[in-house]
DNA sequence: GGCTAAGGCTATTAGCCGTAGCTTTATGGC
DNA sequence: GCCATAAAGCTACGGCTAATAGCCTTAGCC
């Protein structure tokens, strides 16, 4: 009956520590409780949405930590030195955390709170690619494929789908030179 | 008690049907063994590691088709076109199954079977990249690309991460010239 | 000092996986 | 043609989960 004097926020801290460790299977209320030092139904005081809340706000919260991370990655730098900078903060974050980086997909749908930090994310990139004098719908198309190739990467190696014993890092390399090539001779909005 | 006449491959193909319509998130084995019109622990008789043995099962037949895709997509074709090719299949089977393409990661962890149909996969992408003169450890970096590009692509769109009304297509059209400019210039490996 | 609201709790329901053990069917050998 | 045996089904059960209902206690404010 001691107050535990829990918030949202620190529901999810403790959700994040059981994910790090464990990994996204083992996410239960019932260990999210036992680590709160709490009861299972008290959690819904706190995330009336149960489960599905829970997962969508860890979702929001590991979207902003990428994003956080991306845009301390850019600033100060642009052109081919912050796409660099960007990819490597990317890949960076999702091998630190590889279980946080797992739980992204798991959001039931894009929400307002997720689509907000996910815009955020978006913006950097596209901050970053309007250093190659790209606008209008093809900053647009440039940034997806700044994001499917991070993500890609990131998604296959913490799943450990590269099976072969090849460097990953050099492979990672070689993927931001091609990003990088392509984005010097990317196709110009026409409009404007 | 009349007797069905289960084998593993017909569990799996209603696992598949249901996974279809409803989503990994629905594949339990009550509904599986309903739709099969079997008890649940009936299963088991096929299955013997249950449910996380017939995640497995999925995840090898999926691989399976996805890499029978991508050879017939590539067959007859080499260079620029084979690679369009191959990530039009690509794209086009994530497309049209969206939710087996993402029971493709809920597999346990790499196993033989799993290894092999994923070998056989990444075996037709290296075909097509030794059109570009690639050898040794760079085919095996390039063909990561590849993976990553490709994956990367469909897990985004698949799970509505772009947001913007910019059309997908093009998006794709852009990533795949990204790629083949990265491959005409990927530099090649020294040795032999 | 007492009221209110929030944050805990226990108890319960429903659904799931997985195991144990029984029964029936199908099949192959004699 | 019959019987033994293995395969394939079943029911029953234990233990886990999420989620709801309803109660109690604490904290804080008027």
């Amino acid at each position: 009956m001691p107050r535990v004097g829990l918030t949202p926020d620190q529901v999810v801290d403790h959700a994040l520590a059981l994910i790090d460790d464990q990994g996204t299977e083992a996410l239960t209320l019932a260990s999210v409780a036992a680590r709160a030092g709490v009861a299972t139904p008290s959690l819904y005081k706190h995330v009336s949405g149960g489960l599905t809340e829970l997962r969508r706000l860890i979702a929001v919260r590991v979207t902003e930590e990428l994003a956080d991370r991306l845009a301390e990655a850019a600033v100060g730098r642009s052109g081919d030195d912050a796409v660099t900078a960007l990819l490597r903060a990317y890949q960076a974050y999702a091998t630190a955390h590889p279980h946080r980086y797992a739980a992204l997909p798991q959001a039931p749908q894009p929400d307002e709170d997720l689509t907000k930090a996910a815009t955020r994310l978006v913006g950097v990139i596209i901050a970053v690619l309007r250093g190659y004098g790209l606008d209008g719908p093809e900053v647009i198309h440039a940034a997806r494929t700044v994001r499917s190739l991070a993500h890609g990467f990131a998604a296959l190696s913490i799943t450990g789908a590269f099976q072969l014993t090849e460097d990953l890092t050099t492979t990672h390399n070689r993927l931001i030179t091609t990003l990088i090539t392509g984005l010097h001779s990317w196709p110009k909005s026409e409009e404007q």
